[in-house]
DNA sequence: CTGAAAGCGCTAACAG
DNA sequence: CTGTTAGCGCTTTCAG
């Protein structure tokens, strides 16, 4: 009876077609619970991520859920807060309940001691970083330190020489890898630039106090590149206060292209990445680890970015 | 031993202890899906919402996920696009996994063939939306309609008589009461007025749209009162791109005071919805509903609201 | 091709 | 107070 409803290999289609007449007359629907019992998966995946009202990660989570559902699978969330505490009490409890796998952002570097941790739970795990050497999980991330390097190479194409980044603490990977790519290029240019790198609480509140150290210290700046778009936002905030005009005085370059960047006012140059596929993608690859129970060869991808060009940033006029 | 474990009620101490000891050891940890396949619960709740994109919702998850996890609960979270056979999609399959309850948002009045087919299934379910009459669920909600009348009197307080209100279909519930209340408080007024209402797609581009219109046939508006801040984010855009100077010629205001609203320039007068506050509230009573499990007594929370003065509003200098 | 039985890992009710 | 047993509702395997 089983059988029946679910393949239908070896049975007899007259019987098989009786038996679905009768459960659909019964409103007859399995118990999934007992069929996961059984068969060992939950058709469930977990979502770890710092803040669902982070709006990267609500773009993030909504690829991910709509892969889940495509492929009939329920995504549960979890807001860790990027305390290694909280993430292990997750990983586990959704171990417990027999999850199929996992996808989290530990946005910095694990511990070896938690790494380990981890792979000893057995879960199928994909991070959202830049793959880490040694690290055995699958992870899917945009190309942080290009997205760096394409804001620099515009910025002096502009023309801008007197250059600023604003970004969180040293020890947050993505950051890091943007303010690499973004000193990088201006190192390399023709005619070399050493920016100005300042580095803070990486929100709205955390930017517009370094954006007031920057103008205190460094007045004569023409460009500031924010870690992310909300720092930009908080950026554009206090050079409002300041007095500074923006794009004509100031140009202003954000990272993630949030939608709310087209919104506010000036409209924000930033650098686009493909947050909705990031997590779309991430779930297929943790789906196809679950598939095969056997070779668990790690599988990373790596997004490209785009730099989108609004009215936040002006040509120098000398 | 499964005593031991969990209650620990008519064990001896010490036998307590060592069981504990042992499981401890072997790093034993229960199976929860076994578990929930007796005990009939699943320690897991539904959330349907719209579009977890959406920051209204994503701040109404993280409270429901906090107020859930402290709960001992997992939230499995489903975006519906507000599609009526989406939604049922995943209730059903929700229940089918036996969660214990369901949390959602169904914007618009239910149909009755609908609401029947929700009943039908048997599973606690809090919605997010004003108690309908005749409506057997639970529902925690904002007072939006005190709320549209708040921004009514602050408008003529500020001596505007020349009002508009924007807003998304008249069959969105929330919607519909905050135009309710707003446009009562300018009728009853002193010397009553009566608003220009438009209605329209209750986003960002549909509220550019809205004020193109607007400005067409009112250009002697001084006042706009947008459904929501993402709308009031799109009205001062288009007022931005006519020239007009926000709030020195034309006042806006906004709902539901988003996190957002505080960092666009200029920072958004808007009524404040404890979003989060929401979330948690439906989660408890969510809970309070699955624990005893006969008298289905719908509770309902109505939410006040308040005004949160910024500067896209002014007094008019007449 | 179809029916019956075993068992997934747990809790609850039952004897000892 | 402790050990055993009978299911929860399904899938899988094994007889018929």
């Amino acid at each position: 009876m089983s059988r029946a409803l679910s393949g239908g290999y070896g049975v007899h289609e007259r019987t098989r077609e009786r038996v679905l007449a009768v459960a659909e007359r019964l409103g007859y629907r399995p118990n999934r619970l007992a069929r996961s019992l059984v068969t060992g998966r939950s058709h469930s995946i977990g979502l770890v991520i710092s803040d669902i009202r982070n709006p990267f990660f609500a773009e993030v989570a909504r690829g991910a859920e709509d892969a889940a559902q495509a492929a009939g699978c329920d995504l549960v969330l979890c807001n860790s807060d990027l305390d290694a505490e909280k993430q292990m009490h997750y990983v586990r409890s959704l171990r417990d309940k027999r999850i199929d796998g996992i996808l989290m952002n530990s946005v910095w570097a694990l511990e070896r001691k938690q790494q380990e941790q981890l792979v000893a739970l057995a879960v199928p795990i994909v991070l959202l970083t830049r793959p880490a050497s040694g690290n055995a999980f699958s992870t899917v991330c945009a190309d942080n330190e290009a997205g760096g390097a394409v804001a620099a190479r515009y910025l002096l194409e502009l023309g801008h020489r007197k250059i600023a980044h604003l970004t969180g603490p040293r020890r947050h990977g993505n950051l890091t890898a943007r303010a690499r790519g973004f000193v990088q290029a201006l190192k390399s240019a023709p005619e070399p630039i050493e920016p100005v790198v300042l580095h803070g609480t990486n929100n709205f509140t955390g930017a517009i106090e370094l954006t007031r150290k920057l103008l205190d210290t460094r007045p004569g700046i023409t460009a500031i590149f924010a870690g992310n778009d909300i720092m930009a936002f908080g950026v554009v905030r206090a050079l409002i206060e300041a007095g500074r005009r923006i794009p004509d005085e100031v140009s202003v370059m954000g990272f993630d292209n949030i939608e709310l960047s087209a919104v506010v006012h000036p409209p924000l140059t930033t650098i686009h990445q493909p947050k909705y596929e990031i997590g779309q993608a991430a779930v297929e690859i943790l789906l196809r680890l679950t598939s095969r129970r056997g070779d668990q060869v790690p599988e990373h991808r790596l997004f490209g970015v785009s730099l989108v060009e609004r009215q936040s940033c002006r040509r120098v006029t000398a």
